[in-house]
DNA sequence: TGAATATCGTCAAGTATCTTGACTATATGG
DNA sequence: CCATATAGTCAAGATACTTGACGATATTCA
């Protein structure tokens, strides 16, 4: 215990962009661990951040690039091992020889049946921790702020 | 255009997880342009993750591994990773043999001026989209959801 | 119609960021 | 002095990305 590099300005960063990065981080860990203790070995950050633009019902992969901000090849190795799993599944689109059609298997939906439950009781967590009303401005602050997209968005890269 | 996949049930997720997750990013993504744009070509996000980490004046190697939530050999790697560079230097320990202080080096200390200046100007960009009422609940509602941390944050692994 | 062009997905190879495991050197506490 | 803990390093491997090059299908328009 040694202590005595001068005492003063060994504070963390207190600004919005590290408070969404440690906030978000600690989400993520709880969610992800939780996935996982309910089964879900297959389940990670990045797999989740990609399922998270497949809708229930499906998506073609070529949407799915444009939602996700991150390069086609990338998606396509994320799909990949998702696919592997068995949590999705790829089939040609009828209506574009090109394309390919990505929808969620019986495992793939069982897995968001269980994320959804879980998210909710994450934020039943939360709301114990710091109230309703704190809970709700803050979801109210991170639509707005999603809504009013500034457009400083980097477009995909990799999309040339 | 398609566009013809039954319509509905193609919403992206809403909640708390999600909101944070893409808020956070969102905002690592216009730092690290400006950062890079300002002529610190080195600056990355996990980089970043760490000088968060790094006070001012310096601090011990192995402070800095109980701080951030990642394993010592991966702090290790981004520190030689911005030794190389010359954005910090490690020093021996003089109170202890075994340890190692880390400080930044002009060049550190140049990037972290450049990045209060950036951190702000980001933050006026916020405020004029949401307003300073609702940026303000932003603030207190993450800082309050720091304070109460519910501990269901995993150890730092690779600690053993 | 048919040739130029754009889009969709894939293959291959490389980089950044993390992990676990094994090890050395120094410190600490009987 | 010896046992054990701590600080840092070395090595190897996994994951999540990147860019570049390419083949197949669609679209556009002269």
């Amino acid at each position: 215990m040694v202590k005595e590099l001068d005492e003063k300005s060994d504070a963390l960063p207190d600004h919005v962009g590290w408070r969404l990065w440690q906030a978000s981080r600690a989400w993520q860990t709880e969610f992800a661990a939780a996935m996982r203790a309910a089964g879900h070995a297959w389940f990670s950050e990045a797999r989740a951040g990609l399922l998270g633009h497949i809708p229930r019902n499906g998506t073609r992969q070529s949407a799915l690039i444009e939602r996700a901000a991150i390069s086609k090849q990338a998606v396509q190795q994320l799909l990949d091992g998702l696919e592997a799993e068995g949590v999705l599944e790829r089939l040609p689109d009828p209506r574009d020889g090109r394309g390919k059609l990505v929808r969620y298997t019986r495992k793939g939906l069982d897995a968001l049946r269980d994320g959804d439950h879980i998210k909710l009781e994450i934020e039943r967590g939360y709301i114990d921790r710091i109230g309703e009303r704190r809970f709700a401005a803050l979801m109210d602050a991170l639509r707005s702020l999603d809504a009013e997209q500034g457009d400083a968005s980097g477009d995909a890269p990799g999309s040339k």
